[in-house]
DNA sequence: AGCACGCCGACT
DNA sequence: GTCGGCGTGCTC
C-alpha cells in the first residue's frame, strides 16, 4: 500500500504529496511518520492511503516508522485542514502544524514515566517485619508507610526515608518497583473555586436559545451579566450527552482563576491548552484530549484545533477580541475556522461578547446568526456611571498633569472608602517619544522605522516592535544639544505621578514590561485581588474579563488615543475598549464609577459608549461604513512584500503591482481603491515593507484567489510575500 | 529544510 | 592553483 505524505517542511516547493511504501510500518491515515527525504530524514503526515501511485514504483522509498501509537490527526482534522489550505492558500505542512503543539514535533517531548514502589503481595507484612534484622528501623518504617499509603513514587519514598533502605527492601523482594506513566498536570495545586449557581431568567433564556437554534448563536450580554455561567451550563449539558466541547478565551484571560473555575466544575475532564504551559504539560494535556480521557478543551486561539472527536459545542468568549486573528501564516480568523469545524462535526457554535464585532452583530441582525441578549448584570447593579472629563478645559484651567480634577477627586473618594481603582492607558513605558528640543531629532530604532520609547525604571530606550534596547541619550546625536524632551505619557509615568499625588497608596503596574513571564501576569492580578495594592495602572490587559469585587473606580486616561488611528475599525475598537474597561468597575455590592478623559467629548463613538448604547454605535458605524464601502460592506486586501534588501523589495512590489493591476482591470468595477505604497512602518526587524492595498466591494472570492496566487508566486528565498484580508493592524 | 553542485573572486 | 562565498535545483 502507498501512503500519501506531506513532509513537515513548510516551503512552497515542497507543498505537494510524496508517495511512500507503507510496508510493515503500520502507518494509517492521520499518522505522523518518519520518512527518508533526499539525503536525510524528515517527519511527515500521512494524509491518505491508496493502492496506486503516479510515481515510478521502483523509486518509492519505504516509511521508516510511525511516530505515535494512535494517529495524531483525525479524519475530521484532515478535512478541516483541506478547508484552511484552500481558504488561505497556505502550504499543507503549515496548516497541519496548527493541529499539534509545536513542541511535539521532531520528538522534542515524550510521555514521562516514573518508578513507583509497592509492597510485594507474595509475603505477608508480619513475615517481612519479623525477618528484618534488629536496628533496621528505616526499613520497618518504609514497609509501614507503603502498607498505609499504597503505591508511591520511589523518589518520594527515597526522600522521606533513605535510598539505601529502599534498595535493601527491593533486593529482598519485599518491595516491587514498577515503571508507570506520569501525567504532567498544569496548575496542579490550584484550589477549585466557583460553584454551580442557578441561572437568572435571562441566562436560562440564553441557554435555551442556543439549544433550540441550528444556527451559530451570538450571545450579546453586558459586562457582568454572567456569560461564563451560561457557557459552563451549555458545556455541562453537551458532555452529559457524551459529546465534547471547546471553549476559547482571549489570550489575556487565560488566568488561573479561569482554569480553577473550569476545573472545579469539570475536574479532570477538562484540559488546558496554553502557550504558557511547559512542553511536557502541553504534550500530556493534548494526549488526554486525543485519547478521550479529557473531553473539554479550554485555551486561546489555537485551541480551536484541539484533538477532540464527537464535538458538541464550540464557544468563543469575547469574540471581538483581536487575539482571535492569527498574525502568522496561515493568517486565519478563528470564527471562520470554528464555523466550518462546527459544520463538519454538527456542533453548536456560540460567540459571546458585550461588544460584538460589527461584522458579527450584522450577521445577527440579518438572521445569519441567532441572537441571544442579556441586558442585566447578575448582581442587579446598574452599569457604572461614566463621567466625561474634557481635557481641553483642564488645560485651559492650567491643569497639565495627565489626571483631570474629576479623576483626582474620585480617586481620593475611592481610596478613602477603602476601595480599589484601575487606571487604564493604552501605552506602556514612560514616554512615547524622545525628541531633541533644538533640532527636532527623534530617537529611532536601528532595526525598525519607529521612534523609541523611554522606560524609566530600567533607564533605557526600548523599541516596541523588536524589543531592542538602547542607552539613554545624554546629548542629541545630530546637533549635540543636551536639551532632550520626553513627550507623551506611558504607564510608568502615570505610576510616578500618581505616587506623588497619593504617597500612601500602593500601586501596581501591569503591561507587557511587567508581565514578561507568565507568573508576572498572575502575580500582579493575585496581589491586586488580595487588596495588596489600591490602584492598578495598566494597558489593554487590565480591561479583559477580570473580576475584582472591590474596584469601584476606573480611570480611562486617553480615550482618544485609539480613536484617531487611520483605520476604519478605530471607532469600533474604542467603543469596545471603553465598555470593557468600564465593566471592571462596580461588579460586587458597591456601584461603580468611571472617569473618561478625552479631548473630543462630543465624538459620537464616545457618546454611545458612555451611555452603553451599542445599538446606536452599531447603527451609526454601519451607516458610515456602508456609505464609504468599508468592511463588512467591502473587503480590504493588503498584499505585503518584505525583504532585508530594499531594492529587491521595491522590484518585487513593482511586479506585484503589475500582476494585481491585471486583476484590477478585469474586475475594475469591483474595486473601490487600488494602489501600491510603502508600509506605514517602512522597516521592522531589518525588513523593508511595501504593500499593494485594495478595497473591493464584490467578487470577493475570485479577486482574493487571484491575489493569493500572485503573492505566493512572488515568494523567493529573499522575499516574503503574503496577503492579508481585512487586517486589524496595518503597521 | 538540508544538502550537493557549480560558478566566480581572493588568498597562502 | 584551491578555498569558500552563495545562487540554483532536488527530494517520493
Amino acid at each position: 500500500m502507498i501512503a500519501k505524505v506531506i513532509v513537515d517542511i513548510a516551503t512552497s516547493e515542497l507543498d505537494k504529496i510524496f508517495d511512500y511504501k507503507i510496508g510493515y510500518s503500520g502507518a494509517t491515515k492521520g499518522s505522523r511518520v518518519i520518512v527518508p527525504f533526499g539525503k536525510f530524514k524528515t517527519e511527515g503526515f500521512v494524509i491518505d492511503v491508496s493502492s496506486v501511485s503516479d510515481y515510478p514504483e521502483d523509486k518509492l522509498k519505504p516509511i521508516i516508522r510511525v511516530v505515535d501509537e494512535v494517529p495524531a490527526l483525525t479524519e475530521e482534522n484532515l478535512r478541516l485542514a483541506e478547508f484552511i489550505k484552500n481558504k488561505y492558500h497556505s502550504s499543507m505542512a503549515s496548516v497541519l502544524r496548527l493541529f499539534l503543539p509545536s513542541e511535539m514535533r521532531k520528538g522534542k517531548v515524550r510521555s514521562k514515566t516514573a518508578t513507583y514502589l509497592s509492597l510485594s503481595d507474595g509475603i505477608s507484612v508480619s513475615d517481612m517485619l519479623s525477618s528484618l534484622k534488629k536496628g533496621a528501623d528505616k526499613q520497618v518504617a518504609v514497609i509501614r508507610f507503603l502498607q498505609e499509603n499504597g503505591k508511591t513514587k520511589q523518589a518520594e519514598v527515597n526522600e522521606a526515608f533513605s535510598p539505601s533502605s529502599v534498595t535493601a527492601l527491593k533486593n529482598k523482594g519485599y518491595v516491587i518497583a514498577t515503571e508507570e506513566k506520569v501525567i504532567r498536570t498544569p496548575y496542579k495545586d490550584l484550589s477549585a473555586s466557583g460553584k454551580r449557581v442557578s441561572l437568572t431568567a435571562e441566562q436560562q433564556n440564553a441557554v435555551n436559545s442556543v439549544k433550540n437554534s441550528n444556527k451559530p448563536t451570538l450571545i450579546k450580554g453586558v459586562t457582568g451579566s454572567g456569560k461564563t455561567e451560561v457557557y459552563l451550563q451549555l458545556i455541562e449539558s453537551v458532555i452529559s450527552e457524551g459529546k465534547t466541547a471547546i471553549m476559547l478565551v482571549p489570550e489575556i484571560s487565560l488566568t488561573p482563576q479561569t482554569f480553577s473555575r473550569l476545573r472545579s466544575r469539570f475536574g479532570d475532564k477538562c484540559a488546558i491548552l496554553h502557550s504558557g504551559l511547559s512542553a511536557g504539560e502541553k504534550f500530556d494535556e493534548w494526549w488526554r484530549l486525543r485519547s478521550g480521557e479529557a473531553v473539554i478543551a479550554i485555551g486561546a486561539r489555537s485551541a480551536i484545533f484541539a484533538p477532540l472527536e464527537n464535538l458538541g459545542i464550540i464557544i468563543i468568549d469575547e469574540e471581538h477580541d483581536q487575539s482571535y486573528e492569527s498574525e502568522a501564516s496561515p493568517r486565519y480568523v478563528t470564527d471562520e475556522i470554528a464555523l466550518y469545524r462546527a459544520k463538519l462535526s454538527n456542533a453548536k457554535l456560540v460567540l459571546g461578547s458585550a461588544t460584538p464585532k460589527v461584522e458579527s452583530y450584522l450577521k445577527a441582525t440579518t438572521g445569519e446568526y441567532n441572537l441571544a441578549e442579556m441586558k442585566e448584570r447578575v448582581n442587579g447593579r446598574p452599569l457604572p456611571e461614566i463621567i466625561i472629563a474634557d481635557m481641553r478645559d483642564e488645560i485651559k484651567h492650567g491643569n497639565i498633569s495627565p489626571f483631570s480634577i474629576a479623576l483626582k477627586t474620585e480617586l481620593k473618594n475611592t481610596l478613602d472608602k477603602g476601595n480599589q481603582a484601575i487606571i487604564f492607558l493604552n501605552r506602556r513605558g514612560f514616554s512615547q517619544k524622545v525628541i531633541c528640543r533644538e533640532c527636532g531629532y527623534v530617537a529611532k530604532c536601528l532595526n525598525c522605522d519607529v521612534p523609541l520609547h523611554y522606560h524609566k525604571a530600567e533607564q533605557v530606550l526600548k523599541c516596541h516592535f523588536c524589543s531592542a534596547q538602547y542607552h539613554m541619550l545624554t546629548a542629541c546625536p545630530e546637533c549635540g544639544s543636551v536639551s532632550i524632551n520626553y513627550s507623551g505619557t506611558g504607564t510608568q509615568k502615570v505610576v510616578d505621578e500618581r505616587q506623588a499625588l497619593f504617597p500612601s497608596a500602593k500601586i501596581l503596574r501591569m503591561d507587557n514590561d511587567t508581565t514578561q513571564n507568565k507568573e508576572g501576569h498572575f502575580k500582579i492580578l493575585k496581589e491586586f485581588s488580595e487588596k495588596k495594592a489600591d490602584i492598578l495602572v495598566g494597558t489593554q490587559m487590565v480591561a479583559k474579563g477580570h473580576d475584582f469585587p472591590s474596584v469601584t473606580l476606573v480611570g480611562i486616561l486617553d480615550a482618544d488615543m485609539s480613536l484617531y488611528f487611520s483605520d476604519y475599525r478605530s471607532g469600533e475598537r474604542t467603543f469596545q475598549l471603553v465598555t470593557q474597561v468600564a465593566g471592571r468597575s462596580g461588579r460586587a455590592d458597591d456601584s461603580g464609577k468611571v472617569v473618561l478623559q478625552t479631548y473630543s467629548p462630543k465624538n459620537p463613538v464616545l457618546q454611545s459608549s458612555i451611555n452603553y448604547d451599542y445599538e446606536n454605535f452599531f447603527k451609526r458605524e454601519c451607516m458610515v461604513r456602508k456609505a464609504s464601502y468599508f468592511p463588512p460592506f467591502s473587503h480590504v486586501l493588503r498584499l505585503m512584500v518584505e525583504s532585508e534588501d530594499e531594492d529587491l523589495a521595491i522590484s518585487t512590489l513593482k511586479s506585484a503591482f503589475e500582476k494585481t493591476r491585471e486583476v484590477y482591470s478585469k474586475y475594475h468595477s469591483s474595486f473601490i481603491y487600488f494602489d501600491k505604497m510603502k508600509s506605514p512602518v517602512k522597516k521592522i526587524k531589518n525588513k523593508y515593507r511595501f504593500q499593494v492595498l485594495a478595497r473591493i466591494r464584490d467578487n470577493y472570492e475570485d479577486i482574493e484567489n487571484e491575489f493569493y496566487k500572485i503573492a505566493n508566486g512572488l515568494i523567493s528565498r529573499k522575499v516574503l510575500c503574503y496577503l492579508e484580508v481585512n487586517p486589524s493592524s496595518t503597521s
